[in-house]
DNA sequence: GGATTATATCTTCATAAACGAATATACGAA
DNA sequence: TTCGTATATTCGTTTATGAAGATATAATCC
């Protein structure tokens, strides 16, 4: 029952919530649950280590990136949950602007793909001055 | 989404979700509860307010006593939650346990049926000695 | 009305959970 | 090896949650 009860815990957060929504779209690795969620990086990690530990979802390490994606069905609360994820991601106005947001990424397709390090830009922007001040800008905004 | 977040965070502590699974059996009043989980009343009716709250359960007055069910399926996250509860009552040792006391009270059937006073209890022992001290007992054991 | 029983609520305290900020680790590129 | 980037973890503080015990309310019986 002890994990049960983990799921549910995982589950009653409104942050874990969104993350867990936004994961039924598709895997996602950090950045891209921050850019969605505009949220600092300690706290969607915190939150996705409490997610992982209830069994809700699994990681897996690409590079530099890693991505999270929903469980397969291992708990009988873990397949009710995951089933109701699915039914209920039509129905909330925030979880359908979240998916909205994701999919507007995935459009740009700029994020979990090797950012050109600083010294890179700004030597870019030596040949190309328009965007001298580029990585002043937030991520989403180059 | 919030009355799905209440949902989730009222299935997640042990006593809640322990009296959910004994809700799967039949509606009851608070002193089963009480006595199949062996609690003190202040305790059951604080967790059985927060269930209520979330819309996990409804509760009818019949006279002094208060029943308690399960609510039927009004939102998504319910009726995925009402899912789980039924397929998972078999699964977890202690709410087995917890049923199996249920159920034996139910035999003795002397719970929630209007105890006699005090006074009427001694009146009664003046004309048969053999039980004067009944009334020290618990109720469980009268 | 007063007493009794069932249930609800309040108060105080302890524990757990969430947060922001800072720091640590892990990996890849140069 | 050093640097930069992605992610994790720690620290100190604040907030939320649960427990116990005391008290309040509501219905019933006399």
């Amino acid at each position: 029952m002890d994990n049960d009860l983990a799921v549910f815990k995982a589950c009653s957060d409104a942050t874990r919530l969104r993350i867990l929504f936004l994961l039924t779209e598709r895997e996602l690795c950090v950045c891209e649950i921050m850019a969605v969620l505009d949220m600092p990086q300690g706290k969607i990690s915190r939150h996705l280590a409490v997610l992982k530990q209830s069994g809700l979802l699994t990681g897996r390490r690409d590079g530099v990136w890693i991505y999270y994606a929903l469980a397969r069905d291992s708990s009988i609360a873990l397949k009710y949950v995951t089933v109701y994820l699915v039914s209920a991601r039509q129905v909330h106005e925030r979880i359908l602007a979240d998916l909205d947001r994701l999919r507007g990424l995935a459009g740009e397709g700029k994020i979990c793909v090797p950012q050109p390090s600083l010294a890179q830009l700004q030597a870019d922007d030596r040949e190309d001055p328009a965007f001298f001040d580029r990585s002043m800008l937030s991520r989403e905004e180059r």
